[in-house]
DNA sequence: AGTGGTAAAGTGGTCTAACCACTAGGCCAC
DNA sequence: GTGGCCTAGTGGTTAGACCACTTTACCACT
């Protein structure tokens, strides 16, 4: 393919001079759009939403668009929807799982506790995965994770494409720990933490520094040192919340 | 109210001479099917799902009734519906969240495999929970905690009654804990642990074991001894998996 | 007083049938 | 090559009708 006289494609794309068109279905915006609301307190735990015949048109969809979305909305334990009565807004904090937490980031206001939180259990999480990998993994293991470093090494500029290696590194880890629980927990916090990578990125060092890391980590797990891996992921995944928040009296004697 | 020449109603009732009526929605049972096919791998990932026009009328529903099920298939990530193409399988195993957890307890085969994870990451998750929220309790959540222990006190006959009490007990150390994520995480688990709650009932021991533990557990996280109430949560947590997996080789030093 | 039948209003559940929108593949004109 | 166009197959959306459940109130028995 020749070279043509349009706008170059390579490198770091320049921002187009049109907005891309939301081609997601209705249900789906209107999940959106109830789902702010319920997380943004306009309708409140206890409450009833509007009719379906009334929330449709208010909305200007069919009430065939809307049911799909309270079946969503109904999925993530946000609503619960009684034949008769009509859809009840539930309480969130005490029924929804981790897949709300992606929203929580976006709307919520005291983000410096959500972001705390989820740090102090990526941390967590890390730490013990990665024991229990350096206990369990097995050569396929290995070589997915030597592989992903070989990638990482071309991607030292690209911090958000680091962030994303950072994480593939981590699932893999959690392969090899052979625990499926928490693979599929990885599964259920993925999208909450592509989505604010950016963020996670601030806080988690330079892509040189997190090579470093996963190099010496995959080193302690292939030689099956437990407790010197777990405690460089610990090390690790400490490092951004030493920088953002002032170290708390901290008992923990984890490693 | 007289006593009348009907089937008692105290005591464990008996089982009743008629069948209980399904009233879930189409929908849901729909779920429940395509879902338990996919697990299973009737249809595999990769593959399509039949075009809605013809499933449909496989189940003898409508598409409409039918495409209430997808929405919800598709929030589980065990499928994505593509306008023009059709309903893809996913592999669960690297999409779905926490939430299939408790249809792998149903339907998977490998059952002891899924069972050490779940009580691995119990473990896990339970002892690190106490930890933080030893540091962090307020007296609201030391009071509730109170509270539950002498709910306790008289439920030491009934082990069901007892491991539901179990799970809320932890749900509210969760709370002390201050953490928003391992709140939401226990949210996720909650159904899982609930529908298997016999299961899980014989491993973690009797009635009064189970409280004499709490009770030490709260006596920790009310003095703040954050290192004692997570030694007493670990072993805990582990005296399941010591009861029913023969020891591994186990390098951890958590404590 | 308690029980059960009935009716009405409001709300969710399901169906029918048609039409719109997107994707992929093949063909063709430029 | 590129773009336009058609066609077949599939999902997305609409409109309106009707069924089923819940709540409340009233009423008729016992």
């Amino acid at each position: 393919m020749r070279d043509r006289p349009t706008t170059p494609s390579s490198a770091p794309a320049a921002q187009p001079p049109v907005q891309p068109i939301d081609k997601r279905r209705l249900s789906e915006r209107i999940v959106d759009q109830l789902r702010t609301g319920i997380l943004a307190g306009t309708w409140k735990p206890g409450e009833f939403l509007p009719p379906e015949r009334e929330l449709s048109q208010q909305l200007g969809v069919t009430r065939v668009s809307l049911r799909e979305a309270l079946r969503v909305l109904e999925r993530e334990d946000l609503i619960e929807t009684r034949h008769g009565e009509g859809s009840l807004v539930k309480d969130f904090m005490t029924g929804a799982g981790l897949q709300i937490l992606k929203y929580l980031f976006e709307t919520e206001l005291p983000q410096a506790e959500i972001l705390r939180s989820a740090l102090e259990f990526r941390a967590l999480v890390g730490t013990e995965l990665v024991r229990l990998a350096a206990d369990r993994a097995r050569p396929a293991h290995l070589d997915a994770l030597t592989r992903i470093l070989d990638e990482e090494a071309g991607l030292l500029d690209d911090h958000a494409a680091m962030q994303r290696k950072d994480f593939e590194f981590f699932e893999t880890l959690a392969d090899a720990s052979g625990n499926i629980v928490i693979r599929l927990l990885l599964n259920s916090v993925r999208q909450t933490y592509l989505d604010n990578a950016g963020m996670f990125a601030l806080l988690t060092g330079e892509p040189r520094e997190i090579r470093r890391y996963h190099r010496d980590i995959l080193a302690a797990v292939r030689a099956r040192k437990g407790v010197r891996a777990a405690r460089l992921a610990r090390e690790y995944m400490t490092l951004g919340m030493e920088r953002f928040f002032e170290r708390e009296p901290d008992e923990n004697q984890t490693a």
